[in-house]
DNA sequence: CATGAATGAGTTTTCATTCAT
DNA sequence: AATGAATGAAAACTCATTCAT
């Protein structure tokens, strides 16, 4: 049994989330080179030096605040995967959480882009894991359509690909949501792209049946896109 | 007519051309803050001094630059949507043109990357126009995508959703082609991506029901989203 | 006669030893500037506010630390020099002295250098008394050289110069010993330097000449210096 | 033969003397810690960042400035022992070399002083060469003493323990005259010690003669130390 | 008394921009 | 026009010292 953290590791424990808080704050919303520690050091209402007692440089601050925001992002991420019982559910909620979770962490959205641009630019520079963290959650969006394949939910395609691409689709729509302070109201959006991503998917319609058990409900939200026919 | 161009106006134009290739190459490896106006001067066999006999500043070298690169793909990726005759077509010719120009220019890509970043991020700062380029070229898959349903092509949906979905699976396409070195075949990839979006978009198979209730609602320009029903 | 020191007073002592030690052992090994009081609260064992309760300022435990180095090396010398009969033996004790002491106390030789720098260096700085004390310990020597003189052990020389003369010697000989891992046998060094500085001030060889122009000048108490010829 | 330098390069090298001499005034009143860029600059009458032009960083312009000031010093110590006859010119001749040059270049004396102490103090740090020079001197010495062994000047002993002794008697001298403010006359102190050498080192007078060859001594190498009797 | 978290002045270093040649 | 030396503002980081607990 670990022993109960003493009143200084909650203490401290406490104030390196402020901390992280204000980092988020701070690098979202001027990127890791702009930001300085003298901000953040504001923003968390401590002096300069401070931060230091905390963190052993800039860099080791930016990295414990993007994987601060990873961490929840990733949890929620998993937990609404879980819950889904259809791809098409999947897909709706994928979109759905991470719009959502960004929404609410706007901040550590424009981190986690910025990071994810870091990547992609350097060759030789940003925190190693950004990759890996992305990875993993993309391997996970693969298995849900592996396992939709599998049950026979859509035809036979390249899970990665397709996770890649579902991955992509959220991105955009989750960037530009906070870019354009757009429609607050993501159920729609996702469910356009749901059912563009699932109708692609479907098994080839043989006469009268697609592979989804049929859905003669009416209703799907289906918001932001279009009907059929 | 305009009067031609004098001698000076010929030799000036080439400096600058040649001023943009080296920050398109650096600010490309760098990122904005990273790179520094010695590297460019270098770059383009120049001392510092002279770039400001052109440009204004570092930042406005970078927005040359900037345009400059879009300028480009901008040229390149309409002719190619032009000569498309279907949109399964275009939507591959879009992803391949992108992809292929991109691969050509890896630097000015993770400068347009970057710059998306800036733009998402800062809420004052980067070249206000990125979007404003971004935007029409995404309106130009728009109107691709419009005349698909005019022609019947494929089923009624949000022209202006989809668009930005295929933007979305573009850039990442391409994003992960120059990050991990990947397959140099870009064929494939796009057309399973081309092939996708075409299921998703198609038309309902003739008589036969999906599971989406059949909307018979007709016409409706379908600008910015629109929920069904 | 003085009140029997308290209980408090006893402690405070043996704290105000303990946090000396530690910090001749830092400054010794880092130097004034590069030490820092956490490192002297660690290697005292004690947290970083607590030495200012015992001591102003680093300034202050600094002079403290270097003093009571002082006291030991003073206290043994002198009693050494007590006990040679003849200059000859004087000599290679004063020697033998002072590199076993700081052979023994490495850090504070270190100290020691490190502040007759200091009082080399700057105008305005410096534990003023650093020079004070070393005037004593040469003032000392020099009384044993003049005593040499008187009981005619040696030719008349300037006692003072030949005080320096004997002390820098050491100060070398100590400096490099502490510097290369060198000889732990200081005896032959000593011997060595002893022999040269006595060979160098014994009486004229009787009746005989020397190469030098015997100088039968006489008196001279000789304050500072005045060579020969 | 080489291009004879151009006007940039005359320039440059002008510059950073300046440089150099400004360094040396810094670094020789407060040593390598206290000093700031900014009192080197201001100095120099530059601006801060005009160093950094000419000088990787502090460091640098630190080991440059050391540097500068040993080749002046090497170089006319050389010079001043080639032309010495005797082992006691020699010795006098060393003495006041460096005595004088130290006494017109008395920053360089401190900064000098500084580092013998930075080599002693610190295990790791410090400019690798400074013992180096220094070794190369006490060489240059040790072979003086060596010729004159050899001529039978003196008689035989370790010349590099004698050496090491010169040495340690000039650093002590010298030091003592930038100290206080001392006697301007060199030329006394340096008999007083060459004197005191030159008489600890002459050969055993048999009855009648000094310096001239008698060899009825047998061998003793005595190598590294280890006087007569 | 003891602690150690907090402070912020002070230092090195970088680099966009200017300007005399 | 071109140059590149000079500038100095700005930023990361350190550490002696203070003070609430």
């Amino acid at each position: 049994m670990p022993p109960r953290p003493s009143k200084e590791d909650v203490l401290t424990a406490y104030r390196r989330s402020v901390f992280l808080d204000a980092a988020i704050r701070v690098f979202g919303a001027y990127g890791f080179e702009r930001a300085t520690m003298e901000q953040i050091a504001r923003e968390a209402d401590v002096a300069k030096g401070t931060i230091y007692l905390y963190y052993e440089s800039k860099q080791a601050i930016y990295e414990a605040a993007l994987r601060s925001g990873f961490a929840g992002l990733d949890e929620r991420t998993r937990r609404r995967l879980d819950e889904a019982k259809t791809l098409r559910e999947a897909i709706t909620s994928f979109i759905a959480t991470r719009a959502g979770y960004f929404g609410e962490h706007p901040d550590f959205f424009r981190m986690y882009v910025a990071a994810v641009v870091t990547q992609i630019i350097s060759v030789d520079t940003g925190p190693a894991d950004v990759q890996t963290i992305v990875d993993e959650q993309m391997r996970r969006l693969e298995q849900v359509v592996e396992r939709a394949i599998a049950r026979r939910e859509i035809r036979r395609v390249d899970a990665a690909a397709t996770a890649r691409g579902i991955f992509d689709l959220t991105r955009g729509l989750v960037a530009r949501r906070l870019t354009t302070g757009a429609n607050p109201d993501v159920t729609a959006d996702a469910d356009f792209l749901a059912d563009l991503i699932w109708r692609g998917l479907r098994r080839e319609a043989s006469p009268g049946r697609t592979g989804a058990p049929t859905r003669p409900d009416g209703k799907r939200r289906a918001q932001r896109s279009k009907g059929t026919r």
